[in-house]
DNA sequence: CGAACCCTTGACAGAAATCAACTAAGGTGG
DNA sequence: CCACCTTAGTTGATTTCTGTCAAGGGTTCG
């Protein structure tokens, strides 16, 4: 493992509390591996045998039903994904897949286990750190059942200016295709919502969203802390 | 507190391995209130103060957004609800609201925030729990994002069969129009959806539901271990 | 240079929401 | 006890939204 890897990860709410000791024996059971641009990291259906972290590239977590798919989630460093599944010892509901050249720490599940049974801080962030992912995907099922696809988009993009201190402009930093499944469209309906923004205050260049009119934009979107965060 | 009720709610995951002595600690605080239909227990965006528990009756979750309104759950006997929000003491995502006449038994929130530090097998129940909850909503995100409204009921309908030891006839449990709502729809979707069944192996009868071909039915909802439980 | 692949656009089809009218059931008050 | 009112549910007509299919432009990469 990389000398800022190690800092990077303990830094992480879920390992900032627990012990040095437990820490060190978790992340000296890890595996280290670069994966290039999609390769699958686990299949949904399966069975956990790591808890995963991304420290460098991303990682689209996607779900199948029927020939179909959707993305669920994209995940940047550095970040933990499916503690869920780890902690029930129960099948993966996600698949995974690397989006770019990406370094993932494994983590097996047995030591995460144990350590997670002696050590009362670990127990306490994981708790946090599950009712925080609770709350995440709770957001999102508001967000698709109460708003249409156009407003879906508004808000998205609403919520990058916002995280870019209410950037004027912000860059989308995944594919439209993948920036569609996420929101629940396709790639047409998304090419044709960025299209009709435009009469609501944003306009698409390349990958670059302007904000120009903001008053218009948030009038579509409505943002809510209740939906979309930060808390 | 009836006699009843306290075997019950020690019979749940959540509270089943703590001490019995933090137990009736927790316990002996709470509330206990019976309220009629349709009365507001608690309400989005508030602060969380009780831990909710219904012994009796139904209770709705459900969350608004820009004078629209969608049903997120229905809570049944004998379960909690609201717990990622008393854990993290963040806003409510979600309102809550008596279906029914309803007994609930409120817990506050500050006894179960100490014994929850203090009883490690508390701590570790509330972990399974928290990843339990929110692997059921990424299968309703699934849910609504993979099947179309049609699909999504023809799989309510299998599910509630498969519930009920395969049985060829379901009674619907919730009026329509909040199952509609539950299922991401309008009523007027709802019943044609129910009506165009027929040609799927279903026949609505008032409240009762029967399945008059297991296997076109089946073939159209595709149940998934991963979507429709139940791990 | 060619082969993918992403994105866009157009035409169309299908799904679902909306608006409106009507029925039936249950509860209320005269 | 009955007329009345409210509400859930259904149905029809229509609009709106979104997905599907097809084609073409542009880019990247081997």
């Amino acid at each position: 493992m990389r000398d800022s890897e190690l800092p990077a990860i303990r830094r992480l709410p879920l390992f900032r509390t627990m012990s040095e000791e437990n820490f060190l024996s978790l992340t000296s059971a890890a595996y280290v591996q670069t994966f290039p641009p999609q390769v699958n990291l686990i299949e949904e259906g399966a069975l956990p045998d790591f808890l995963h972290i991304v420290t460098e590239g991303a990682v689209e977590m996607f779900a199948g039903w029927n020939r179909r798919e959707t993305t669920m989630a994209i995940v940047r460093p550095v970040s933990t994904f499916i503690l869920a599944a780890c902690i029930k010892d129960a099948p993966y509901l996600m698949s995974a897949r690397t989006l770019e050249r990406s370094r993932i720490i494994l983590l097996p599940v047995g030591d995460l286990h144990s350590i997670f049974r002696r050590d009362p801080d670990f127990a306490m962030a994981t708790v946090d750190e599950l009712a925080a992912c609770y709350r995440g995907v709770v957001r999102q099922t508001k967000n698709l059942k109460l708003r249409s696809a156009r407003e879906r988009l508004a808000a998205y993009i609403m919520r990058k200016s916002a995280e870019a201190g209410d950037a004027a402009s912000v860059v989308l930093s995944v594919e439209k295709r993948l920036l569609a499944s996420f929101l629940g469209m396709t790639p047409e309906s998304l090419s044709r919502a960025m299209r009709s923004l435009q009469d609501d205050g944003a306009k698409i260049d390349g990958q670059r969203v302007i904000i120009t009119d903001r008053a218009a934009l948030e009038a579509l979107a409505r943002p809510s802390r209740l939906i979309d965060g930060p808390d």
